[in-house]
This record gives C-alpha cells, structure tokens and sequence, in this order.
DNA sequence: GCCAACGTTGGC
DNA sequence: GCCAACGTTGGC
C-alpha cells in the first residue's frame, strides 16, 4: 500500500492512536476493490513511499479493520470530498493499517534487483495503482530476505 | 519540473 | 459506446 510520507509517513504511523490509521483517500476503483473485496482482517501490508526522494518499502503493517466507507468523501471541506457519494450509497471505502513494525528502507532500486521480484504489481511499469495484491511467495521473498533484523 | 502512462469525463 | 481532452500518478 502507497503513501506519500509527505502525508503520512511510516513515522507518522508509529505516532497515531493503536499506531493505526484509516486508508482514506483512495479513489480508484480497482485499488478499492482490493480493500472492499478482498482484505481481511490480520493481512499483510508493506508500507510503502511513494512520491518521495527514497521510494521503497518503509515498513511491514497489517490490515485491522474490513472495509468500511471512507469519511473523507462526506466532508464538503475535504480534498477527497466527493458529491455522488452519499451514506446510504457510498462510494468510496478503506481499511485500516496498523502498524507492526518499521524497517530498514528497502528502496524500489533495491527490489529492482531481485528476479523473484521482478513480477510485482508495483514495479511494472506504468503501474499507477496505490494498492495491489501480493504474491504470497513475493511476501515471504521481501519479509524474509530483505526485511533487517 | 518533466513527462509517460493511465484513469475518468463528457460530448456526440 | 467511442474517443479526445483532461487530470493524476509517481519515478526520475
């Protein structure tokens, strides 16, 4: 999962109640189909930061809630405000992420250099998408290879 | 700041 | 339902 660290960061993540945070924002279908379909409680999330000097995984984290309608589209004063969605028919929806534990920054460079990586939704190129599924064995590659300590 | 890739919008 | 125009993403 994508975040700009400019908007919150894995050391932003570290500081917020339950080091939990709702995945508001997203507003691409697909990514919400993922969340709204297919998440599930205790699932692993890679943190990553996107939009930044460093690109990479910042961080392992978990989803801790199922899907539910994301806030950000209700409130008129919000960027994410959207004025299709109503609460009987919302439109947008997101997990939250907790935190499990920050690491060492594995660069999107460094993940280049792995063939058991080389298939990642996230490296293709043009992939756009700030959420994407995970082969299980790209899981266990990057948590228990590259993932320090 | 550039720009390629992609998604969405809206006229027809 | 096509597709051009436009907006966004995100690495570099």
């Amino acid at each position: 999962m994508k975040s700009e660290p400019a908007d919150v960061s894995i050391d932003d993540l570290a500081t917020f109640p339950n080091q939990s945070v709702a995945w508001y924002g997203v507003r691409n279908y697909q990514a919400r189909n993922f969340m709204r379909d297919q998440m599930k409680i205790g699932d692993g999330v890679l943190f990553y930061h996107s939009n930044c000097k460093v690109p990479g995984i910042a961080g392992v984290a978990r989803v801790a809630s199922l899907a539910y309608p994301d806030a950000t589209q209700f409130d008129r004063n919000n960027k994410y405000f959207d004025a299709k969605a109503t609460p009987e028919e919302p439109r947008w929806f997101n997990v939250d992420v907790q935190l499990v534990k920050k690491i060492a920054l594995i660069s999107l460079a460094e993940l280049r250099k792995h063939p058991a990586l080389s298939r990642m939704r996230t490296l293709q190129p043009g992939n756009r998408l700030s959420i994407t599924p995970l082969d299980p064995a790209e899981w266990e590659y990057i948590t228990t290879k590259l993932v320090q300590g």
